[in-house]
DNA sequence: TTATAATATTATTAAATTGTAACCATATTA
DNA sequence: TAATATGGTTACAATTTAATAATATTATAA
């Protein structure tokens, strides 16, 4: 991974601003949220490396993000890091039971951020890396997808679908699974959709790759 | 790994019990050091996973023994974490630098820090969810069993059955144990069910490990 | 060694699951 | 507005899996 991306959520602007700027002068990618919705939001279109909460947002808060982002396939390992004007002991040990990777309290000195920040990807970086993803790429800005050179769009289910199965390459995702992530638990569909889906995404790109899993559901193998 | 071994090294006594019993109570494998030289001659003897340093001790300082211990190939990787009675900005920042994968200032919440503790390891062994030793694995995750290098996928039935049969390596599993667990205790199939599948995993995998115990059950041998 | 019980093997059938094409309502775009 | 793309449904075909029945083989005790 070249450079990382970091993504910030917090509800004051000024606080973003510092942040974005002092971690983009480290070399870093830095997107920001100005809420926990849209936090979750940037989260899924972005694939941040690191998600930085502020605790105390209107809306949901910091760690109702984090535990609904931990509970996403696709962010189970993100780095996560809690902000807080609180120094209180129980939110911060909720904190970090709820899955985060650390919990600062405000008032926040950028340089030990920038220095915790480093020392997690640093950590991370020892850890044995996953698969290579050879000649596929997922552009998700441009819901584009390449594959074997070719460039091919797909429509935005489809394009959702394909990006929860290479989120974790190999990973076999349980049809309930797929079916909470692009559709979301409330919406009901019917029992042979994620199917037709999956047949438009091979068709469109002529692609081998995606392995059914009878009984149990989908992976990509790359 | 079983359990997690924690090398303290404190020149305060009552710091070192307390960390010691707390950690202990956890289910932490603790040993302490009261001075710089004793961390770095018991991290040598015992190989702890995490090495909790006080930044102020006589003689060398926790800098001083964490820069020289990441040297040393052996720690290279090893979790280490200060403690510090300055809350002091720059000395945070070469405590990180010095390449620690953590911060805290006292005074210490016992609590606060489990939960530091508890959230490195879990970042620490997100490793794959795998099972078996040698050239055998089953990898749940990925609906994969590998053996003799040669990757298989077995359908639904089969891979719980040598999946539950793995769970317990050279453990015998009665007939009727398997037929709970695979079956559950209402579902009611023949008698040669599982002979069936136990066949047909040993072809697919060209398998010579599953053990027949005549008049009781099966294990694998690995 | 033989009788017997238990398991292995094979083929067959039933059931479960997924693939596919055609279709429709709705949203999007030209 | 017409033309097109999307997202979903349905009915049915195709495939895979799971269970059974029938028969062969093996292990074990008498």
């Amino acid at each position: 991974m070249e450079q990382k991306k970091i993504l910030i959520a917090d509800d004051e602007p000024d606080i973003l601003e510092i942040l974005q700027f002092n971690l983009q002068q480290e070399g870093y990618e830095v997107i920001t949220a100005p809420s926990g919705d849209e936090a979750i939001q940037k989260a899924r279109k972005h694939q941040p490396d690191l998600i930085i909460l502020d605790v105390m947002m209107p809306g949901k808060t910091g760690i109702e993000v984090c535990n609904q982002l931990r509970h996403m396939p696709e962010f189970e390992n993100t780095l996560i890091i809690f902000l807080s004007a609180m120094s209180d002991e129980s939110s911060e040990i909720k904190g970090l039971e709820s899955g985060a990777d650390d919990y600062l309290s405000k008032p926040i000195s950028t340089r030990i951020l920038i220095s915790k920040v480093n020392a997690l990807f640093r950590r991370l970086q020892k850890a044995p890396d996953s698969i290579g993803s050879g000649d596929f790429f997922i552009d998700r800005e441009k819901y584009l997808v390449t594959y074997n050179g070719k460039e091919t769009m797909l429509a935005r289910k489809e394009f959702e679908l394909l990006a929860l199965l290479a989120s974790k390459p190999g990973k076999v995702f349980l049809r309930n699974e797929i079916l909470d992530q692009i559709w979301g638990t409330d919406v009901i569909v019917g029992d042979r959709t994620i199917d037709v889906h999956i047949r438009k995404i091979r068709q469109k790109l002529d692609l081998d790759c995606i392995t059914t899993v009878k009984g149990v559901g989908y992976k990509l193998d790359i």
